[in-house]
DNA sequence: TTGTTAATGATACAAAGTCTCAATAAGATA
DNA sequence: TATCTTATTGAGACTTTGTATCATTAACAA
């Protein structure tokens, strides 16, 4: 188990390593971000700190997007939500009543796409897939 | 092969089935649908028909929806697009310049991934697999 | 042909960001 | 430690992709 301290240093090392200043308002961000479990959204960070700018949250974001410390998925239904991320290619796991994204792993899984793909004519540049379910908390 | 005129026809007919009314503006946006090869965005339709409402745009677009005939698909990057959908479960060829959606049916696809929903301890209620490629006229 | 009511267009509104710009604050340097 | 440079910030205007409201219009059943 990662300790929320080890996250928000990791997340504040890697905007060092970009070149990025640590900032007052970058580091509560993170602190935020590493507080919560599982994901969020933007606007759940614009709540919890409400004396920051909006564009502020979403610059900070996308930073952490650019560093593969954070992923960004789109739901079916359009909705954005950030997960934390190990940086390997993964799946998704997403809870369709609270919106909760887990990753998960498969090299059966990896390998079948990998198959599908060598049949496809075209040159395939990558791939998505996410699994819905409903998360044992909401169950 | 299924041509404008069918793929039209099958689109009034399946409005009339859920009971609506044959509005001119309808008849307009199902045309335009109906002749654009592939996938397309709300915008695209609003372009190509200036005169209509575009509420009555995204409306008519939403009713398709609901007749099983068109399909949303969000994009990684967030943007949405519609193509006709044959009704039967499926993923998607996505093109990453240009956005064209491309049906695409695997049973050996939808057998592992039956397998691997059988390894999750929680209710899984759906996946969505979009593969991204170059489509042929892009490459 | 008419009457009922669904559908329309105009417009205001909303959510989720992005852009601009003057003011501020990191942090390198002296 | 004080200073300087410039990245970063917050405010607020703007954009995109829709949705809600409501008076007007047009399907279509009778």
């Amino acid at each position: 188990m990662v300790s929320t301290i080890d996250r928000k240093s990791e997340l504040i090392h890697a905007l060092e390593d970009i070149g990025c200043r640590v900032t007052g308002p970058r580091v509560e961000i993170i602190q935020e971000i590493s507080t919560l479990e599982g994901s969020f959204t933007a606007e759940d960070i614009n709540t919890r700190l409400p004396a920051l700018g909006r564009a502020t949250i979403f610059r900070t974001i996308k930073l952490l997007q650019d560093t593969q410390k954070l992923c960004k998925t789109v739901l079916f239904d359009g909705t954005v939500r950030y997960s934390l991320d190990t940086g390997l290619h993964h799946h998704h796991l997403i809870c369709v009543k609270c919106g909760d994204i887990k990753e998960m792993r498969s090299m059966e899984l990896e390998r079948v796409l990998r198959v599908a793909a060598k049949k496809i004519p075209d040159q395939v540049v990558g791939h998505s897939l996410e699994i819905y379910r409903i998360c044992s908390n909401c169950s």
